[in-house]
DNA sequence: TAATCATATTAGTAAATATTAATATGAAAA
DNA sequence: TTTTCATATTAATATTTACTAATATGATTA
C-alpha cells in the first residue's frame, strides 16, 4: 500500500504526469523535457527522482545525454496494483472490530425498539 | 487531463486511499470512517469532498446516517483514462516542434562531423 | 589534462495541502 | 416545536511539497 501510494503521489502532479506521458511514448533527455515543460533543469531532475525512486525509469546513454523512458513492466505492475485495490489487512482488522461493535449496537437497539433504525457510532 | 490529474490528486493521499478502499468494498458513514481511520469528523468530511467534487460517491440515506460508496462506473472511467494515457495535443504540438528543431540540429551537426553524436538542446 | 556540458544534489524560500477547533446546517427524534 | 445528532463549512495553523539559485559530479570532447 505504501508503494502504491508513492506511485500515485509521483503521478499526481501536473509536471510529472506530463513527464509520464512523454516517457511512455518515447525516450527523452532532461534538456528536452526542460523545453517541453518549460521548467528549469533542476526542477526536471528533481521530478525524475520520484520516478527513479520507484524504479520506473530505463536509462539509455547516448553521447553526452541520458535518454529516459518508462519501464513498461514496472509501470504496468503499479497500474495492476491500483486496479486490484482491496482493503488491506490492517484496515480489515479494524473493520471486523467495527462490524462486531455495530452488531452489538444493533442488538441493544433492537431490545429497546424493534422498529428503531440501526445504531451507528 | 485536468480531470485525470484531480482524480490522481484525490487518491494520492494516505487517508483518501484508505477511504477509497473502504468505499469500493462497501458503504460507510462518516462516523465509521472516523473510527476506522482514527481521524476527526471534520477531516473525514473534508477528504470526502474531494471524492464528491469528482462525482465519485453514491449516497444512501438510512435514518440519521448517510452511507457513502464509490460509484463504480465513474471510478472505472477514471481508471480507463489513466490506463489509456497518451500525450495530449498541447504536448504533441510542442513535441513536433522540438523534433523539427532536433532534426535541424542533426543536419547541421552532420555537416560538421559525420561521426559526431546527435546534438540535443 | 583542461575545459565543457548534462545531470544531480543541496539549502533556502514560496506555495499548496492537511489538520484542528469552532461553528453552521439540516434532518430525525423526543 | 425543541432538542439532538450527523455531517458540512470555515478560518487559522501546521506540515508537505515545489521551485529557485547555487554548487557538485562525472563523463565527454578539445
Amino acid at each position: 500500500m505504501r508503494e502504491l501510494l508513492n506511485f500515485l503521489k509521483c503521478i499526481a502532479d501536473e509536471n510529472r504526469l506530463k513527464i509520464l506521458k512523454l516517457l511512455l511514448d518515447g525516450q527523452h533527455c532532461v534538456c528536452q523535457m526542460q523545453e517541453l515543460l518549460d521548467k528549469s533543469q533542476s526542477s526536471i531532475s528533481q521530478h525524475l527522482s520520484y520516478f527513479k525512486e520507484l524504479e520506473l525509469l530505463n536509462e539509455e546513454k547516448n553521447g553526452k545525454w541520458i535518454y529516459y523512458s518508462i519501464d513498461r513492466n514496472v509501470y504496468d505492475n503499479y497500474l495492476a496494483n491500483l486496479i486490484s485495490l482491496k482493503a488491506d489487512s490492517l484496515t480489515d482488522l479494524k473493520l471486523s472490530q467495527l462490524k462486531n461493535k455495530m452488531d452489538n449496537l444493533d442488538t441493544a437497539a433492537e431490545i429497546r425498539t424493534v422498529s428503531k433504525k440501526r445504531g451507528c457510532c
